[in-house]
DNA sequence: CCATGAACACGCTGTTCATCG
DNA sequence: CGATGAACAGCGTGTTCATGG
């Protein structure tokens, strides 16, 4: 379990990150793939990541493979007929598990980076 | 320059974390490798991460082609005839350089995860 | 072109093997 | 066995290619 959040060693993976990430933006009900990926780069400019549309895909079905999450085809309103994935939370348990976990994590990972910055100036 | 230091990506990697580190250690003149690999396993047990040697050796190698530290061999004082490797910074406006940079990413890298912990919870 | 996805390739890092006193 | 190092293998992730509106 915590295997799969961290390989036994430095810093957290991506995959966790933007797994975590996205169970916040589905809660929130934020739109499809592409979309959330563009937030997620906005939001992320002023710190120079800029995760790539693969990364967040398999992301995604990471979380559908472990029942974690769902989706349904859908045509874009208003626009045109392109369709997209609208995701949602089927499991709440596992969702805010997952989370926690992360929480610890990236509690984890802080102070390690705090203890460099620290030891170091 | 920075390309080496961060990957165009995520979080910093362990191989920059640790010549960092051993950058620092070296100006205090803390032993030689193993040495220094143990002190680091304990300062960051409370942190889970345990570095391997592999990597300190891999880290010291680079740090010596980039004509930053040193080294010469020596006998292990008053114990017996281990032979060991001591270190040493020749070029110390290069050491400062790494260090300032590895601060705008560690200061960076700090940011991100300041912000998913706000964000998620 | 947009949205989603798969295939492929590279690079980091851990595990294993090697050498020398 | 301690200290250093090389060779090898696995896997996370980015780049490229593919498909369907």
């Amino acid at each position: 379990m915590n295997a799969e959040i961290r390989g036994r060693g430095f810093l957290l993976k991506q995959r966790s990150f933007l797994k975590f990430y996205l169970i916040t933006k589905i809660e929130q009900q934020k739109g499809y793939g592409l979309q959330m990926l563009d937030d997620l780069e906005n939001e992320f400019k002023p710190f120079a990541y800029s995760p790539t549309h693969t990364e967040l895909y398999k992301s995604l079905h990471e979380l559908k493979d472990e029942g974690i999450i769902d989706w349904h085809r859908q045509l874009k309103p208003e626009t045109d007929l392109q369709e997209i994935k609208i995701y949602r939370i089927v499991d709440q348990e596992k969702a805010n598990l997952y989370k926690k976990q992360m929480k610890v994590e990236l509690d984890r990972c802080y102070g390690l980076l705090r203890k460099a910055l620290q030891d170091n100036y």
